[in-house]
DNA sequence: CAAAAATACGTAATATAACAACATAATATT
DNA sequence: AATATTATGTTGTTATATTACGTATTTTTG
């Protein structure tokens, strides 16, 4: 484990001013990097000594020493980790929290992704003579969304909010069509029951969902979206964001695979919307 | 290129003391991480100042950011920064450049809230008798997305994606409503419409949205997402990411506002739920 | 609840490290 | 060979980190 993700883990059992210290920290490691013991201390509102201690906790031979390794530690890899929100934190310490979980969620999934399967989905999408987009509750705004982003690309694009509409879509479908369902835990009955009403109807189903759900069974290609351990109460926000970025690589895949001409057609797009905005001065 | 790569790049241009510290660096760079300039000067029987000099031929400020970047390039890991993505990348280089360039911009965002003004923005929420989240085009999915999130807070919400609709809900705004409009550019003339009638009738407008618009001299609160320049031709994809994600740290806010009891009420939101899922084993 | 002990934290003194300014040596240029 | 130029080292100063100690705070115990 590295240093930051030892000042994470060890938060709770720190005192006050130690705490106030990895705050600061945590806050910003890459700038932490470059303040002096001075700079650091006055920022995190403590004594010299006390930031000293503190490094000293850390397995460090002092304060520079520190620094080396938080140094380390920030290329190494995830400066980011998954903090649950408390219900007594400031404005600052959650909204901190929620863009640091993000993040850390995201940089999971980067690692995790795998290339071979996105490559397959894009095979898929490019070929496909019409292209749906599946989601319920939560992911419904997804599969909009990717609805929008797709459409483009002037590719024969819908998204599906309504799971009568889905079921109607499904059982009309037909060899070359394309489904992309997005569900969070893979376990929605009407959308596993849909998945497999369009696959018999020889339709290519390509899951963005959880590994080993009954969704991921009926899925041609399976994007899982890897979710780290349900930090909060509240709710799976960071996998959606997870979804969306998986389905931008998508679509910036199939972009990259049409070619140039279809910069020409985007810039198009561009255009057309110009006229219902205010000039940018 | 990192600052060990630069090293061994420029050995040749280097004259004779500078390369003695070189070589030295380049023997053992883990080590000479934890060195004083005394020491690394010694092992390399040079003077304290040619170590310095030196430093600062690779662009840095001084011996202790010299070493804090080498402890960086050591790790060899990726800090992320946005890059656009080519023609000729492959599915790797894409997928990592749309999850780095997300992840950058989140970051970017994550610095530059105001926790002020979120948690006015919290306030006004936390009050409103009806909350309305208004978004056009791509922004149309993550006011849907917002409405999702609020309405499991058991909060009076509605999101409107469609112009006319919006127009009806603004004309028939009192004191006390709250209008979340989310736009990009924060240029589209409707939207920007919609939020001044919004005003004028006593509402509430929270705009996501970027500074300096037209839509931000229309609204009560204004968070801002920044947006990092436009490094790819294809879209403002990773600004939504921010304005879900700051769209989340509101929602987290009224909730932790609202205090304990409300975790009972997302529990029984959670529970309903199940009933459309197949049990996981 | 008070007193004692333990822990946490800061102040001031001290030690260490880094740097700047200057001086000298080495090398190149004419 | 003389001069200019660059390279390197020496010394002193400043910045930075650390230690030792004392005060305040909290916790424990009677």
């Amino acid at each position: 484990m590295n240093l930051l993700e030892q000042i994470y883990d060890r938060l709770e059992s720190l005192n006050k001013s130690e705490r106030k210290v990895a705050n600061v920290i945590i806050g910003d490691p890459a700038t932490a990097t470059r303040l002096s013991i001075a700079s650091l201390a006055q920022a995190a509102s403590v004594s010299e000594p006390t930031v000293n201690r503190f490094c000293r906790n850390f397995e460090a031979k002092g304060y520079p020493d520190f620094k080396i390794q938080l140094a380390q530690s920030l290329a190494g890899g995830t400066p980011y980790v998954s903090r649950s929100v408390e219900q007594d934190d400031s404005t600052e310490e959650y909204t901190d929290k929620i863009f640091t979980s993000t993040i850390a969620a995201l940089d999971i999934a980067r690692k995790g992704v795998n290339a071979g399967l996105i490559s397959k989905a894009v095979d898929y999408l490019i070929q496909a003579k019409q292209i749906s987009f599946l989601g319920l509750g939560a992911s419904g705004p997804v599969a909009t969304d990717a609805q929008h982003k797709f459409f483009r690309f002037n590719l024969p694009v819908a998204a599906y909010e309504d799971v009568l509409m889905m079921r109607m879509v499904a059982a009309a479908a037909h060899t070359g069509d394309v489904f992309v369902v997005i569900s969070y835990t893979g376990r929605t009955r009407e959308l596993v029951d849909v998945a497999k009403i369009a696959r018999e109807n020889g339709a290519t189903v390509i899951g963005i969902s959880a590994e080993n759900s009954p969704l991921a069974k009926e899925c041609t290609v399976l994007l899982a979206a890897p979710t780290p351990e349900d930090t909060d109460i509240y709710m799976p926000m960071t996998s959606r964001i997870v979804q969306l970025t998986l389905l931008d690589v998508l679509a910036t895949g199939v972009t990259l695979r049409r070619g140039v001409d279809f910069h020409q057609h985007l810039k198009k797009i561009k255009e057309s919307l110009k006229a219902t905005r205010y000039p940018s001065e």
